[in-house]
DNA sequence: CTTTATAGTGAAATCGTTTTCATATATAAA
DNA sequence: TTTATATATGAAAACGATTTCACTATAAAG
């Protein structure tokens, strides 16, 4: 069931029925022969001979490094809402944070599979920036700031700033950091950067060292809690890069008999449901991270629109899930 | 940057070229020439094109209640994870739970956009099973069972009958159940079922009354903690149909003072991350989620190599994360 | 009564492949 | 030497839409 039965049928020429679906010129009498066939046979357009024709797929690629985590469904669940909305639909890739599959998949969207990309990374090497500048379909970063591209991405030095100043103010003196690797901007460098300035600006400055790395997963919080413990003694305040491993540390604390907040303070940061069902739940710091998916495809679809591409970026605010007692 | 252009750069037809890339009868002096060029321009086919004339597309739908799940999280990990060795690619839709935009996209999909589905749906209604009889690209239901239809889901009888089991073992005699919609068959029915069945086999019958319905997210758990406790007096043991819900019951019991699990002993389901982080974490089961995505692109590839529809139906089996004291 | 603009139309070109078909050559078997 | 088989090839026909182009018919303007 093609455009031409199609038109045969209705007594038209193909380009009519091509018209009839794109709003072109049009005469009421035809337009009703052409409904009547359509309905009668339920004929819609194949969107594989509309791509080849129109070069343009109504996909865009979205590539997550993973997506069993709650930040990133979250994202992408705002990606998804707003593309449904706007009649795309999204092809998935995850890269299970292996930069290779990240440069892989960016090269096969570029190949004109998609419309568009939005990208989800934590790390950004030369050779990203170096390909980021060659593609040919538009590309929206999100979750960190990347100079000379659209971008969306959340305050984290200021969220980590302030939600350790706070801890400092309650009176804890002696703090511990588990953070990311620095590499990843965002998480990495911002937040160890909020956390540094906060501690220096109270004349702590040896608490800038008391830190540990770890890799976002619950049991690399629980292991690198107990370093931290070990490393740098008796300590009454752990601030944590994540959400995630703040849970793991709390796991740990708890199965060292150690009492939070009353030994220890432990903050999170993310404000994922984890934090919430810790005994006792974590201060924390909430992203809008729906939102920030929901901004990056209607930037996307900005770009897609008129054909000027401004580079923007958007800087998203946050606000402290204030548990302290 | 078409096939035309790179065959009369090669000195061939554009048909040589064409079965340069699908291993066709082609001699080797002109695959090297084609070769040539080919490195040279760095041409690759036009995917869209290929997809017109071949009508595969190589994509495979994946539709799904929610996306910032962690058990639907690692379903789709592992769905992507074997559907990037199988070089094909995964277009997400997420329907909110909305049984209207479940069968939108199951029909949207259906209308030849992707070349098999993989389901992942909570409940199904008369109608999905009249649209899913009459599709014409597979699909293959992931987490429920589904007469006449490709599924691969999880034992859920038998691991709420023996994790509720063991904790009737234990002593413990006042139990509650927080559960889910029943129309939800594998969440709601299957795994109540196992909880009925277990209680009354000890002839304790009644317990298979002290039951609530939460919505899968912790503040239901949190709040119909509340509900079982008031309504059915001193329990000293809630079993939960999810690991979520049952970290929103420990958030009550940690708020109410109650002591877990001297008090009352809590039990998860589903083994997340969520129920390693509660004080004390949680008994739960385990369930192989990112096994049945993979399983679930297995199945859909082989019905799309031979083009025999064999009906299969895998059901897996769980273990019980035994956290009991 | 021309000229001009506008709405409406279909034939045919185009998008970039794959695949059928007809044919040619080289090798093996009879 | 003939016949059969396997390997190799390109021209041309799909796949199913959109869009350009040339052309009417009608209305409005001069």
């Amino acid at each position: 069931m093609n455009i031409a039965e199609i038109a045969k049928l209705a007594g038209v020429s193909s380009a009519a029925v091509s018209r009839y679906f794109n709003n072109g010129y049009i005469s009421d009498e035809k337009r009703k022969a052409i409904q009547k066939v359509v309905e009668e046979t339920g004929y819609r357009p194949s969107v594989q001979a509309q791509t080849l024709r129109t070069r343009k797929t109504k996909m865009i690629g979205v590539i997550v490094p993973k997506i069993a985590s709650a930040s990133i469904g979250s994202i992408v669940e705002g990606i998804l809402s707003v593309l449904d909305e706007c009649d795309y639909q999204a092809v998935l890739a995850v890269t299970q944070n292996n930069p290779k599959k990240e440069l892989e998949y960016l090269a096969a969207f570029n190949e004109k599979q998609v419309d568009g990309v939005i990208l989800i990374a934590t790390v950004f090497t030369a050779e990203h920036k170096r390909m980021l500048k060659n593609t040919s379909v538009p590309v929206v970063v999100v979750g960190q700031q990347l100079d000379g591209h659209c971008c969306i991405y959340h305050d984290d030095y200021h969220a980590m700033y302030e939600i350790t100043s706070r801890v400092l103010e309650k009176g804890r003196k002696r703090l511990g950091y588990i953070g990311a690797i620095r590499r990843d901007k965002a998480v990495g460098a911002e937040r160890y950067r909020g956390y540094k300035d906060a501690v220096c600006k109270k004349g702590m400055d040896s608490l800038a060292e008391h830190t540990v790395t770890a890799d976002f997963t619950v049991g690399s919080g629980y292991e690198k809690a107990g370093e931290l413990l070990e490393k740098y003694g008796e300590l009454d305040g752990i601030i944590c890069a994540t959400d995630t491993m703040a849970a793991g540390a709390m796991q740990y604390l708890f199965e060292h008999g150690i009492k939070v907040p009353d030994q220890i303070l432990v903050v999170g940061h993310g404000d994922s449901d984890m934090a919430k069902v810790t005994a006792p739940p974590l201060p924390t710091i909430h992203y809008s991270y729906e939102k920030s998916g929901e901004i990056a495809v209607q930037m996307l679809m900005e770009i897609l629109g008129r054909k000027e591409v401004a580079k923007k970026e958007v800087k998203l605010g946050y606000h402290v899930v204030d548990r302290f007692l």
